[in-house]
DNA sequence: CAGACAAAAGTTAAAGATAGTCAAAGTCAA
DNA sequence: TTGACTTTGACTATCTTTAACTTTTGTCTG
């Protein structure tokens, strides 16, 4: 496992032991305690705690600086129908990868159907579509299922 | 026996000694042990480790990559592989409603997925594929989607 | 209080580490 | 000898790590 990996796990530990899902850390201090530059720190933040999976992250600099994650609960509706209105004409893989993991794990979908539906917009399904045309594909396939489970 | 179907026999047999029927492995570590370029091990997964054959293949590239092996063995794995290998390359849309019915009406699938799945390959899902493609994108998903539910 | 300095966090680009794709070339059996 | 299957390698795509440089905020000093 990675270092990226690792704080990210260790970040979400801490996080299920925080209170109100809310957890501050000081960027420099998580840095040094995994024996990594700084900067690392924002890429687990824009690739871990995105948005997208649930997460919602504040900073601020200098003297006292933080970093906050704040995990998001809504409620399943309103989640449902929030990704579907943020599904745009297109979305690639990664993109609909994270958001089908974050409504399974903000329990909106059942394993199966989050699955599914993942192998339904992967690239082995996709393959035989032009290129250019498999973003916009996935998009209206995540579209037309996930209304039905709203 | 060629480098290909050495390479599937020793996956194979770890994959009887691994936990879960999941194997984690490193193309580039593969290849070398094997003493072939690390493409072979794509190759090997594709003609070898099919979702036809009953394995799922996930992969990440990057630092810590890895290629994920899933031997999928479940009940209805004998009744879902006969419908997928009868899928062939393309399906209509009345086909694959017909297919999607009678697997839900057989107990195979459960009305969510069925129905998940009749979406997904409609014509509004598909409607901005290529006309002459969109049999073929269904069969694909069909697939894709169906070996996971064995 | 203004300005200087220190103490954070942010941005970004390059380098490193993997895996994927594609097509040409090789092999082998019917 | 032809066609399907296999092997190879050049090129591409993606993910991670690192480091130099920038921006913001707090505090102290004159």
């Amino acid at each position: 496992m990675g270092i990226t990996d690792l704080i990210a796990a260790f970040l979400q530990e801490s996080l299920n032991h925080a209170e109100n899902g809310v957890l501050e850390v000081q960027r420099s201090d998580l840095a040094q305690k995994f024996n990594c530059v700084p900067s690392q720190i924002n890429y687990v933040m824009s690739t871990r705690f995105s948005p997208e999976r649930g997460y919602i992250v504040e900073s601020r600099r200098g003297g006292n600086g933080y970093i906050r994650i704040t995990r998001v609960h809504v409620n399943r509706q309103t989640l449902m129908m929030h990704v579907i209105n943020s599904i745009g004409a297109e979305v690639d893989l990664p993109s609909a990868r994270a958001m089908l993991e974050n409504l399974f794990h903000a329990g909106a979908l059942d394993e199966r159907t989050a699955r599914t539906l993942l192998a339904a917009v992967g690239d082995k399904s996709l393959g035989a579509a032009p290129k250019n045309l498999r973003d916009r594909i996935r998009a209206d396939i995540l579209k037309n299922a996930l209304i039905l489970q709203v």
